[in-house]
RNA sequence: GCCGAUGUAGCUCAGCCGGUAGAGCAACUGAUUCGUAAUCAGUAGGUCACCAGUUCGAUUCUGGUCAUCGGCUCCA
């Protein structure tokens, strides 16, 4: 019997039930095979090998497209198992998938793999590609799978086996060469398409991502379609290390973390604390303009108000405790008690709501060890977080003048960002009706708002569900920031309320609410977002005065201090070293101006300004000049 | 917390098989007074993360602790 494929240039053409799609392919276009690593019959990615078997749309998967270059990932994937298994007798395979940046392969083996390693499998890898093995689907029933994958050891395969669903009773397996890995596929033709890959690092992860699993061994590597694309995307993790806010900390002078003082606590430097100043002094006044109050809550709370809240049942492992007086004291973790004291010290009518306390507000929390990272990562932060109290029907309008804000704040930094909605986590307070109510409010405000959004089941806070808002960095890591969380439960745990209209007692609902998150991480992101390079309105130093010789001292002394009386940053470098040596030391400290001064500028009165990117201004007065930083900082440049 | 790696001068890093340490940059001093990414010379700087053990002797070997890095889990 014949049937009709279709191609993806609409193009329809007749062949016998099963031919395979390479062999239809061929008939269409045989040019397109050559970077073809699959394809979708009627949508379903497939081998390149698979039988057509109705009236179908067929449309190729091209190795530069991100699917194909997905399916080539995993492809390398299982030759890279294969590898560690020739190498290593006795490596057990679990799972290996493809990434965003590349794939990974977890093994469990006696001895631990080092990047030591590498030439050696990599060189396995090689082979293995010179050979050009094709990648061989089989179907295997749920019993024959079991009985193959239990005689070869393979225990984390029976068990992947094992756990899938009752109702499918086949499973597929792949082979090359000699090796034999379960996998769902699809994958290239054969190994020989594998061009340019390198493996990047081992480490540890647990079985199926449970902390209570054996911790297996994980090596992480990358593949491109072509040599050319992996150096790129070398080279651009040795630009992502240079942008490490680690290491621009320590070159800008801006905070340091140590090790005597603690882990996780940052100690910020006059630079660093100018940016936080100029960060924090910004969303102040943003804050006030939407229509927050100021608060403060002290940095201790009796214990027994954290039990009140449910912290002490729900939160305890992440804080510290202290004791003064006999009485403990729990340092806060979040600053959400002070501020529902705040409403409860007098009765609230319905006309008061919403009301939105806000506070710079510094947490402790006790992070594990092996978390902390940087300003990324730490034990003391400040989160620039609110509170609003409302009446039910506020909700949506409040939530979308959270997300508005949010949007105006990462609008400034030119962020991008994707926004997840998290629900009911397993240890939780609070009824099922109120979790609904909450988990509603909160999509209800993303879905009127047109806000494309994730779901992220189980993932909200212990005490509601939240909505929030991840930003990417340069190493395109995704960093939660701001955040938006519905509260039903502590308002009824401490009995909070508002008169109404109708004179009667009603709850108020609470939204948890952070923009920039933490401020710390909030400026390492920013650090390496930027590369260093602050916006002028955020660098602690504006600009930088370079006299050419000694006696342009006096001169660059009344610029300098004009500049500062016009509220600019300016610093002075007056140092007995050529001018070339001080643009490249002001150059490596990132400042956005660097402004010459010699006889020309003093006989003109004037300043010869060279911007960071290299840029000459030529020679401007003064009074320009400052006009000309001022209009940028008011555009928050 | 778990897996692995690492810890030598302010920074980046050498230091073979155990005999108490070096380089470049930075710093400091002097000379030089110079026009858009590194002037020259000299000087100083280290309990080799910390604590034990093995040894005549440990930066080097062994164990532990702490910290950092890459992940996992968790998270602002």
């Amino acid at each position: 019997m014949d049937i009709k494929v279709t191609f993806s240039d609409n193009k329809e053409i007749s062949f016998k039930e099963g031919i395979p799609a390479i062999e239809a392919v061929k008939a269409w276009k045989q040019e397109a095979l050559s970077s073809a690593v699959a394809v979708k019959i009627n949508k379903t990615p497939v081998d390149l090998s698979s039988p057509i078997k109705e009236d179908s749309k067929l449309e190729l998967i091209d190795i530069s497209s991100s699917e194909g270059l997905s399916i080539l990932r995993h492809s390398i994937s299982h030759v890279m198992a294969q590898a560690v298994q020739e190498v290593f007798p006795g490596a057990k395979v679990s799972i290996g998938p493809s990434i965003e940046d590349g794939f990974y392969y977890d093994f469990e083996y006696q001895e631990t793999f080092a990047v030591d390693d590498f030439p050696k499998i990599e060189k396995r890898m090689k082979k293995i590609i010179d050979a050009d093995y094709p990648f061989v689907r089989e179907e295997f029933s749920r019993a024959a799978a079991v009985k193959l994958f239990e005689e070869k050891k393979e225990n984390y395969k029976v068990e992947l086996i094992n756990d899938l669903p009752e109702d499918v009773q086949e499973v597929s397996i792949y082979k090359q060469g000699d090796y034999i890995d379960l996998c769902r596929g699809p994958h290239i033709p054969s190994t020989g398409m594998i061009k340019a890959f390198k493996l990047l690092n081992v480490a540890g992860a647990y079985w199926r991502g449970n902390e209570n699993n054996k911790m297996l061994q994980r090596i992480y590597g990358t593949g491109f379609a072509t040599e050319k694309e992996l150096s790129e995307y070398l080279n651009l993790l040795e630009e992502a290390k240079k942008r490490d806010h680690r290491r621009l900390g320590r070159e800008l002078d801006l905070f340091q973390v140590n090790e005597e003082a603690g882990p996780g606590l940052v100690i910020f430097h006059p630079k660093g604390m100018l940016l936080r100043y100029l960060i924090e002094e910004w969303e102040r006044k943003e804050h006030l303009k939407r229509g927050y109050d100021m608060v403060m809550g002290p940095q201790i709370l009796k214990v027994d108000l954290w039990k009140k809240s449910g912290h002490f049942d729900h939160y305890r492992e992440n804080m510290y405790f202290t004791e003064v007086d006999e009485q403990v004291y729990g340092i806060k973790p979040m600053n959400c008690l002070s501020h529902m004291l705040i409403y409860k010290s007098k009765i609230r009518s319905y006309r008061d709501l919403p009301l939105r306390y806000f506070e710079l507000g510094t947490v402790h929390r006790h992070e594990k060890t092996g978390v902390l990272h940087g300003l990324l990562r730490v034990r003391q932060f400040t989160q620039d977080d609110a509170h609003i109290l409302c009446m039910p029907e506020q909700l949506n309008s409040e939530i979308r003048a959270i997300a508005d804000f949010v949007n105006y704040a990462m609008g400034i930094f030119g962020f991008e960002y994707e926004v997840e909605l998290s629900t009911r986590p397993e240890n939780s307070i609070g009824s099922d009706e109120d979790w609904d109510l909450a988990t509603t409010a909160l999509e209800n405000a993303l879905k009127d708002n047109n806000i494309t959004y994730d779901v992220n089941e189980g993932d909200g806070a212990f005490y509601g569900p939240k909505i929030d808002f991840k930003l990417k960095d340069a190493l395109k890591r995704k960093w939660q920031c701001a955040t938006i969380q519905c509260d039903f439960t502590l308002p009824e745990r401490f009995d909070l309320n508002y008169i109404g209209a109708d004179g009667e007692k009603h709850r108020p609902v609470m939204l948890h609410r952070v923009i920039l998150g933490a401020v710390e991480r909030f400026m390492g992101v920013l650090i390496e977002h930027y590369a260093g390079a602050l916006p002028v309105w955020l660098s602690p130093v504006q600009c930088v005065l370079l006299t050419v010789t000694d006696k342009h001292i006096p001169y660059a002394e009344t610029v300098h201090n004009k500049l500062i009386e016009a509220g600019i940053r300016s610093e002075r470098y007056f140092d007995n070293e050529k001018l070339g040596y001080k643009i490249r030391q002001a150059q490596m400290q990132k400042i956005p101006y660097m402004l010459v001064i010699g006889d020309k500028e003093i006989e003109a009165g004037s300043v010869a300004p060279r911007s960071r990117d290299g840029k000459n201004l030529g020679s401007l007065p003064v009074d320009e000049f400052i006009a000309l930083l001022q209009e940028i900082c008011a555009k928050k440049q």
